[in-house]
DNA sequence: GTTGACTCTGTAGTAGGGTACAGCCTTTAG
DNA sequence: CTAAAGGCTGTACCCTACTACAGAGTCAAC
């Protein structure tokens, strides 16, 4: 029976997030409305921690606050099973190749220019500078 | 003595970009105030298309409307090498491979995650979802 | 000379993920 | 008992890059 409670501030050390992060969630609906004392200050269980720091490495992952959101109602839906968890994160995985591919292709277009300038030449003849303004889109 | 003026419309058509944002680039100093006619209308040359083009280009090397004011204001200053340039664009190359550490890394979590998955357990026994629930960070 | 397409200014809204007060009330330590 | 620390609500603000009006004036075609 040592169901200790804790104030916001000591929940948002344990979790490591910050007091108004946790009411933002709450006002959002990633963490449900928590019980309040006489004087209307919210109580907290551990149970909470363990939710912050789900939302924490969701995020971590790449998952959106509304993703987030997602996931944990397929938590509590009765009949749902994994394969719905094991779907959205594969999609998330199909996401995260988008952005790499976009990355790289920056990334290539980049190099290439900085390898064409040698770094000596006036502004007028800076290729880098060139290449952005007429050259071919990335397209 | 073909110096031909075009209104904000047309401007917008030939760069490839809507009206609003001109008018939001100018607010913003991307591009200089243009002279105005009688009633007031804006008049752009053709070097504005070009310019229009050149952060077009520079956003799509994943440059943001403050790095590519900061290279605009590059190219207005006296004494200013190329050097500068390159050296923005190698900062940029080094934000994109930080970029693409992080999401490497998620996408590694993620498929470690939904191999470990079948897809037909209860969702108790989701390997995904415990994982975020008591996993270890992804740092 | 009227219609319809443009343009003007200024303000507000979008998404995402929070952060920062102001002005008040409660709890805790000394 | 008092003062500091922490909590409450509500609203406003941050950033990025636009986008969307409202309400008024202007220009071009027919």
């Amino acid at each position: 029976m040592k169901k200790m409670t804790m104030t916001i501030g000591k929940l948002a050390q344990r979790a490591g997030v910050g007091v108004e992060t946790i009411r933002f969630y709450e006002r959002k609906g990633l963490i449900e409305t928590p019980l309040r004392t006489a004087s209307g200050y919210r109580q907290y269980s551990e149970a909470v921690v363990r939710r912050l720091q789900f939302i924490r490495r969701a995020k971590e992952l790449g998952f959106t606050l509304n993703e987030i959101m997602e996931l944990l109602s397929l938590k509590t839906s009765a009949g749902v099973t994994c394969a719905s968890v094991k779907q959205k994160a594969e999609k998330k995985i199909a996401d995260i190749d988008g952005k790499l591919r976009s990355l790289r292709r920056m990334k290539r277009a980049l190099v290439d220019l900085t390898q064409t300038c040698n770094g000596d030449s006036s502004l007028d003849e800076c290729p880098i500078l060139n290449a952005m303004d007429d050259g071919a889109s990335l397209e």
